[in-house]
DNA sequence: ATTACAATTGAGAATAATTCTCAATTAGTA
DNA sequence: TACTAATTGAGAATTATTCTCAATTGTAAT
Protein backbone atom coordinates (compact mmCIF):
# COMPACT_ATOMS: atom_id res chain seq x y z
CA UNK A 1 0.00 0.00 0.00
CA UNK A 2 1.18 3.32 -0.96
CA UNK A 3 0.96 5.33 2.30
CA UNK A 4 1.34 8.90 0.31
CA UNK A 5 -1.78 10.78 0.16
CA UNK A 6 -3.06 13.23 -2.32
CA UNK A 7 -3.24 16.84 -1.55
CA UNK A 8 -6.74 17.11 -0.90
CA UNK A 9 -6.65 14.80 2.02
CA UNK A 10 -3.24 16.83 3.28
CA UNK A 11 -5.55 19.85 3.02
CA UNK A 12 -7.86 19.18 5.63
CA UNK A 13 -5.22 18.25 7.83
CA UNK A 14 -3.82 21.22 7.71
CA UNK A 15 -6.51 22.91 7.89
CA UNK A 16 -6.96 21.58 11.47
CA UNK A 17 -3.53 21.62 11.81
CA UNK A 18 -3.19 18.11 12.43
CA UNK A 19 -0.61 15.77 11.20
CA UNK A 20 -0.54 13.61 8.21
CA UNK A 21 0.98 10.66 9.50
CA UNK A 22 1.77 7.05 8.13
CA UNK A 23 -0.61 5.60 10.54
CA UNK A 24 -3.39 7.68 9.61
CA UNK A 25 -3.20 7.71 5.81
CA UNK A 26 -3.12 4.23 6.54
CA UNK A 27 -6.06 3.56 8.27
CA UNK A 28 -7.92 5.80 5.69
CA UNK A 29 -7.09 4.06 3.08
CA UNK A 30 -7.73 0.69 4.31
CA UNK A 31 -11.19 2.54 4.99
CA UNK A 32 -11.23 3.63 1.28
CA UNK A 33 -10.30 0.41 0.05
CA UNK A 34 -12.73 -1.97 1.77
CA UNK A 35 -15.93 -2.94 0.53
CA UNK A 36 -17.28 -4.40 3.43
CA UNK A 37 -17.19 -2.87 6.70
CA UNK A 38 -14.13 -3.39 9.17
CA UNK A 39 -14.17 -3.44 12.70
CA UNK A 40 -11.51 -1.83 14.78
CA UNK A 41 -9.51 -5.06 15.00
CA UNK A 42 -9.82 -6.13 11.64
CA UNK A 43 -8.72 -2.15 10.80
CA UNK A 44 -6.01 -2.68 13.28
CA UNK A 45 -4.65 -5.98 11.62
CA UNK A 46 -4.80 -4.69 8.29
CA UNK A 47 -3.04 -1.55 9.15
CA UNK A 48 -0.17 -3.95 10.88
CA UNK A 49 1.06 -5.44 7.67
CA UNK A 50 1.92 -2.15 6.31
CA UNK A 51 3.22 -1.00 10.06
CA UNK A 52 3.91 -3.75 12.30
CA UNK A 53 4.17 -2.22 15.08
CA UNK A 54 1.32 0.21 15.30
CA UNK A 55 -0.80 -0.35 18.45
CA UNK A 56 -4.75 -0.61 18.99
CA UNK A 57 -4.49 2.81 20.58
CA UNK A 58 -3.39 4.64 17.76
CA UNK A 59 -6.07 3.03 15.45
CA UNK A 60 -8.83 4.37 17.63
CA UNK A 61 -7.00 7.75 17.69
CA UNK A 62 -6.70 8.42 14.00
CA UNK A 63 -10.41 7.12 13.48
CA UNK A 64 -11.00 9.36 15.70
CA UNK A 65 -9.05 12.18 13.98
CA UNK A 66 -10.48 11.16 10.61
CA UNK A 67 -14.01 11.51 11.70
CA UNK A 68 -12.80 14.93 12.67
CA UNK A 69 -11.61 15.77 9.49
CA UNK A 70 -14.73 14.21 8.15
CA UNK A 71 -12.66 11.69 6.10
CA UNK A 72 -14.78 9.09 7.42
CA UNK A 73 -18.04 8.48 9.19
CA UNK A 74 -18.65 5.92 11.65
CA UNK A 75 -21.21 3.49 10.59
CA UNK A 76 -23.61 1.41 13.05
CA UNK A 77 -24.42 -1.86 12.04
CA UNK A 78 -28.12 -3.50 12.95
CA UNK A 79 -26.72 -5.45 15.88
CA UNK A 80 -25.27 -2.69 17.65
CA UNK A 81 -21.79 -2.83 16.57
CA UNK A 82 -20.16 -0.28 14.04
CA UNK A 83 -17.45 0.31 11.82
CA UNK A 84 -16.37 2.78 9.57
CA UNK A 85 -16.76 4.24 6.22
CA UNK A 86 -15.03 6.96 3.90
CA UNK A 87 -16.73 9.62 2.71
CA UNK A 88 -14.05 11.23 -0.06
CA UNK A 89 -16.45 10.54 -2.52
CA UNK A 90 -19.49 12.93 -1.12
CA UNK A 91 -22.01 12.13 0.67
CA UNK A 92 -23.37 8.41 0.84
CA UNK A 93 -25.02 6.47 2.70
CA UNK A 94 -24.91 2.24 3.32
CA UNK A 95 -27.05 -0.30 2.39
CA UNK A 96 -25.56 -3.44 4.40
CA UNK A 97 -26.31 -6.78 3.34
CA UNK A 98 -27.31 -9.04 6.03
CA UNK A 99 -26.53 -11.96 4.43
CA UNK A 100 -22.66 -11.43 3.19
CA UNK A 101 -21.88 -8.41 5.30
CA UNK A 102 -21.56 -6.50 1.98
CA UNK A 103 -21.92 -2.51 1.93
CA UNK A 104 -23.24 -0.92 -1.00
CA UNK A 105 -23.40 2.70 -1.16
CA UNK A 106 -25.77 5.10 -2.82
CA UNK A 107 -24.65 8.78 -4.06
CA UNK A 108 -27.82 10.47 -3.91
CA UNK A 109 -29.18 11.69 -0.92
CA UNK A 110 -32.70 11.00 -0.66
CA UNK A 111 -33.31 12.72 2.57
CA UNK A 112 -32.82 16.80 1.63
CA UNK A 113 -36.72 17.37 0.97
CA UNK A 114 -38.15 15.28 3.81
CA UNK A 115 -35.47 17.47 6.08
CA UNK A 116 -37.71 20.54 5.14
CA UNK A 117 -40.77 18.55 5.81
CA UNK A 118 -39.94 17.34 9.00
CA UNK A 119 -38.83 20.54 9.65
CA UNK A 120 -41.75 22.33 9.23
CA UNK A 121 -43.42 19.68 11.17
CA UNK A 122 -41.36 19.88 14.21
CA UNK A 123 -39.41 23.00 14.50
CA UNK A 124 -36.05 21.61 14.48
CA UNK A 125 -33.43 22.97 12.41
CA UNK A 126 -31.58 19.88 11.29
CA UNK A 127 -28.02 20.00 10.65
CA UNK A 128 -27.05 16.17 10.39
CA UNK A 129 -28.60 12.82 9.53
CA UNK A 130 -27.98 9.52 9.83
CA UNK A 131 -30.16 6.64 7.40
CA UNK A 132 -28.79 3.46 6.94
CA UNK A 133 -30.96 0.67 5.31
CA UNK A 134 -30.80 -3.01 5.82
CA UNK A 135 -31.25 -6.03 3.98
CA UNK A 136 -30.14 -8.89 1.68
CA UNK A 137 -28.04 -7.60 -2.08
CA UNK A 138 -28.73 -8.85 -5.51
CA UNK A 139 -26.15 -11.82 -4.92
CA UNK A 140 -27.37 -13.11 -1.95
CA UNK A 141 -31.34 -12.79 -3.10
CA UNK A 142 -30.47 -15.61 -4.96
CA UNK A 143 -28.96 -18.39 -3.10
CA UNK A 144 -31.09 -21.02 -1.33
CA UNK A 145 -31.49 -20.39 2.34
CA UNK A 146 -30.57 -22.98 5.02
CA UNK B 1 -44.70 3.62 39.10
CA UNK B 2 -47.31 0.92 38.45
CA UNK B 3 -45.60 -2.49 37.33
CA UNK B 4 -48.58 -4.24 35.76
CA UNK B 5 -49.24 -4.08 31.97
CA UNK B 6 -51.47 -3.86 29.13
CA UNK B 7 -52.62 -6.98 27.20
CA UNK B 8 -51.06 -6.13 24.13
CA UNK B 9 -48.05 -5.96 25.91
CA UNK B 10 -49.07 -9.48 27.77
CA UNK B 11 -49.30 -10.89 24.52
CA UNK B 12 -46.13 -10.03 22.68
CA UNK B 13 -44.40 -11.36 25.42
CA UNK B 14 -47.01 -14.58 25.53
CA UNK B 15 -46.35 -14.88 21.64
CA UNK B 16 -42.21 -15.30 22.19
CA UNK B 17 -42.64 -17.50 25.15
CA UNK B 18 -41.02 -15.03 27.28
CA UNK B 19 -42.52 -14.46 31.07
CA UNK B 20 -43.74 -10.88 31.58
CA UNK B 21 -41.69 -9.94 34.90
CA UNK B 22 -41.39 -6.41 36.91
CA UNK B 23 -38.24 -5.63 35.74
CA UNK B 24 -39.44 -6.46 32.17
CA UNK B 25 -41.95 -3.89 32.36
CA UNK B 26 -40.26 -1.25 34.79
CA UNK B 27 -37.76 -1.23 32.08
CA UNK B 28 -40.18 -1.03 29.32
CA UNK B 29 -42.08 2.39 30.95
CA UNK B 30 -39.18 3.93 31.87
CA UNK B 31 -38.21 4.10 28.42
CA UNK B 32 -41.88 4.89 27.47
CA UNK B 33 -42.41 7.77 30.08
CA UNK B 34 -38.90 9.14 29.41
CA UNK B 35 -38.40 12.47 26.60
CA UNK B 36 -34.92 12.31 26.45
CA UNK B 37 -32.49 9.40 25.67
CA UNK B 38 -31.73 7.27 28.68
CA UNK B 39 -27.93 5.61 29.34
CA UNK B 40 -28.25 1.99 30.38
CA UNK B 41 -27.12 3.61 34.19
CA UNK B 42 -29.80 5.93 33.75
CA UNK B 43 -32.46 3.00 33.46
CA UNK B 44 -30.62 1.14 35.75
CA UNK B 45 -31.18 3.62 38.72
CA UNK B 46 -34.22 4.59 37.20
CA UNK B 47 -35.98 0.79 37.56
CA UNK B 48 -34.07 0.81 41.31
CA UNK B 49 -36.46 3.19 42.82
CA UNK B 50 -38.90 0.77 42.14
CA UNK B 51 -37.00 -2.54 42.48
CA UNK B 52 -34.30 -1.28 44.87
CA UNK B 53 -32.47 -5.20 44.06
CA UNK B 54 -32.10 -5.38 40.41
CA UNK B 55 -28.84 -5.66 38.74
CA UNK B 56 -27.30 -3.90 35.61
CA UNK B 57 -26.82 -7.18 33.66
CA UNK B 58 -30.85 -7.51 34.53
CA UNK B 59 -31.10 -3.93 32.67
CA UNK B 60 -29.36 -5.31 29.81
CA UNK B 61 -30.80 -8.45 29.55
CA UNK B 62 -34.19 -6.86 29.67
CA UNK B 63 -33.22 -4.57 26.68
CA UNK B 64 -32.43 -7.01 24.62
CA UNK B 65 -35.68 -8.91 25.50
CA UNK B 66 -37.35 -6.07 24.82
CA UNK B 67 -35.72 -4.80 21.29
CA UNK B 68 -36.66 -9.01 20.45
CA UNK B 69 -40.21 -8.47 21.06
CA UNK B 70 -39.96 -5.19 19.09
CA UNK B 71 -41.17 -3.03 21.75
CA UNK B 72 -38.23 -0.78 22.05
CA UNK B 73 -35.42 0.32 19.60
CA UNK B 74 -32.07 0.69 19.97
CA UNK B 75 -31.51 4.80 19.00
CA UNK B 76 -27.48 5.61 17.90
CA UNK B 77 -26.78 8.73 19.03
CA UNK B 78 -24.27 10.98 16.96
CA UNK B 79 -21.33 10.71 19.26
CA UNK B 80 -21.25 6.44 18.98
CA UNK B 81 -23.38 6.14 22.85
CA UNK B 82 -26.77 4.75 21.91
CA UNK B 83 -29.35 4.96 24.10
CA UNK B 84 -33.36 2.98 23.64
CA UNK B 85 -37.06 4.24 22.54
CA UNK B 86 -40.00 3.07 22.81
CA UNK B 87 -42.03 1.42 19.52
CA UNK B 88 -45.33 1.04 20.88
CA UNK B 89 -46.95 4.38 19.61
CA UNK B 90 -46.24 2.80 16.17
CA UNK B 91 -42.71 3.25 13.67
CA UNK B 92 -41.00 6.44 14.92
CA UNK B 93 -37.76 8.24 14.18
CA UNK B 94 -36.11 10.03 16.46
CA UNK B 95 -34.84 13.86 16.27
CA UNK B 96 -32.14 14.53 18.64
CA UNK B 97 -31.40 17.89 19.85
CA UNK B 98 -27.64 18.52 20.43
CA UNK B 99 -28.32 21.05 22.68
CA UNK B 100 -30.67 19.66 25.48
CA UNK B 101 -30.46 15.86 24.27
CA UNK B 102 -34.74 16.23 24.04
CA UNK B 103 -36.12 13.78 21.74
CA UNK B 104 -38.80 14.51 19.28
CA UNK B 105 -40.11 11.78 17.79
CA UNK B 106 -42.22 11.71 14.47
CA UNK B 107 -45.20 9.30 13.41
CA UNK B 108 -45.18 9.24 9.23
CA UNK B 109 -41.86 7.10 8.02
CA UNK B 110 -40.79 9.54 5.46
CA UNK B 111 -38.96 6.33 4.13
CA UNK B 112 -41.62 4.42 2.33
CA UNK B 113 -40.95 5.19 -1.30
CA UNK B 114 -37.76 5.86 -0.95
CA UNK B 115 -36.74 2.21 0.13
CA UNK B 116 -38.90 1.43 -3.33
CA UNK B 117 -36.20 3.86 -5.41
CA UNK B 118 -33.32 2.54 -3.76
CA UNK B 119 -34.22 -0.83 -4.19
CA UNK B 120 -34.62 -0.22 -7.91
CA UNK B 121 -31.05 1.04 -8.17
CA UNK B 122 -29.56 -1.44 -6.53
CA UNK B 123 -31.12 -4.21 -6.10
CA UNK B 124 -31.45 -4.82 -2.95
CA UNK B 125 -34.39 -6.45 -0.83
CA UNK B 126 -34.85 -3.57 1.82
CA UNK B 127 -36.05 -5.23 5.23
CA UNK B 128 -34.98 -2.61 7.82
CA UNK B 129 -33.96 0.97 8.33
CA UNK B 130 -32.69 3.46 10.73
CA UNK B 131 -32.80 7.07 10.27
CA UNK B 132 -31.69 9.52 12.93
CA UNK B 133 -32.06 13.64 12.70
CA UNK B 134 -29.98 15.71 14.45
CA UNK B 135 -30.24 19.39 14.74
CA UNK B 136 -31.70 21.78 17.20
CA UNK B 137 -35.42 21.63 18.66
CA UNK B 138 -37.30 25.03 18.35
CA UNK B 139 -36.47 26.13 22.05
CA UNK B 140 -33.12 25.92 21.58
CA UNK B 141 -33.14 27.59 18.84
CA UNK B 142 -33.84 31.21 20.59
CA UNK B 143 -31.83 30.84 23.39
CA UNK B 144 -28.57 32.72 22.79
CA UNK B 145 -25.67 30.59 22.37
CA UNK B 146 -22.58 31.14 24.54
C1' DA C 1 -54.76 -22.84 45.54
C1' DT C 2 -50.81 -25.94 44.64
C1' DT C 3 -47.29 -27.87 42.02
C1' DA C 4 -43.78 -28.35 38.58
C1' DC C 5 -40.62 -26.55 35.60
C1' DA C 6 -38.31 -23.70 32.61
C1' DA C 7 -37.18 -18.95 32.37
C1' DT C 8 -35.34 -15.28 34.84
C1' DT C 9 -32.78 -12.99 38.26
C1' DG C 10 -28.86 -11.01 41.37
C1' DA C 11 -24.18 -11.01 42.35
C1' DG C 12 -20.02 -10.82 41.09
C1' DA C 13 -16.44 -12.73 38.09
C1' DA C 14 -14.88 -12.64 33.43
C1' DT C 15 -14.31 -10.65 29.15
C1' DA C 16 -14.30 -7.09 25.68
C1' DA C 17 -14.06 -2.36 24.33
C1' DT C 18 -12.20 2.03 24.92
C1' DT C 19 -9.40 5.57 27.03
C1' DC C 20 -5.49 7.21 29.53
C1' DT C 21 -0.54 8.02 30.85
C1' DC C 22 3.92 9.02 29.74
C1' DA C 23 8.37 8.71 27.77
C1' DA C 24 10.15 8.34 23.08
C1' DT C 25 9.52 9.58 18.38
C1' DT C 26 8.24 12.30 14.42
C1' DA C 27 5.96 15.72 11.08
C1' DG C 28 6.00 20.19 9.89
C1' DT C 29 7.87 24.46 10.16
C1' DA C 30 11.63 28.06 10.43
C1' DT D 1 19.39 21.06 10.34
C1' DA D 2 17.17 22.11 14.62
C1' DC D 3 13.06 23.07 17.15
C1' DT D 4 8.60 22.16 18.99
C1' DA D 5 4.21 20.57 19.51
C1' DA D 6 1.70 16.69 18.02
C1' DT D 7 1.69 11.91 17.77
C1' DT D 8 2.85 7.33 18.86
C1' DG D 9 3.53 2.57 21.26
C1' DA D 10 3.04 0.05 25.28
C1' DG D 11 0.65 -1.25 28.73
C1' DA D 12 -2.17 0.13 32.66
C1' DA D 13 -6.65 1.79 33.81
C1' DT D 14 -11.26 2.37 33.07
C1' DT D 15 -15.75 1.40 31.21
C1' DA D 16 -19.04 -1.47 28.95
C1' DT D 17 -20.94 -5.81 28.31
C1' DT D 18 -21.51 -10.74 28.93
C1' DC D 19 -21.22 -14.92 31.51
C1' DT D 20 -21.88 -18.31 35.38
C1' DC D 21 -24.56 -20.36 38.70
C1' DA D 22 -27.45 -20.98 42.58
C1' DA D 23 -31.79 -19.00 44.10
C1' DT D 24 -36.15 -17.20 42.75
C1' DT D 25 -40.33 -16.53 40.13
C1' DG D 26 -43.97 -16.45 36.36
C1' DT D 27 -46.88 -19.49 33.98
C1' DA D 28 -49.66 -23.33 32.77
C1' DA D 29 -51.50 -27.56 34.26
C1' DT D 30 -53.43 -29.74 37.86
Amino acid sequence: MDLTTNSYVLSVFRSKGLKCTPQRIAVLKIIEESRTHLSIEKIHKRVKKYLPNVGLATIYRSLDSLIGLGLIEKVHLDDGCHSYTSTLSGHRHALVCRECDQIVEYEDCPLENIKDQVSRKTGFRIDNHYLQLFGTCKDCQTVVQN
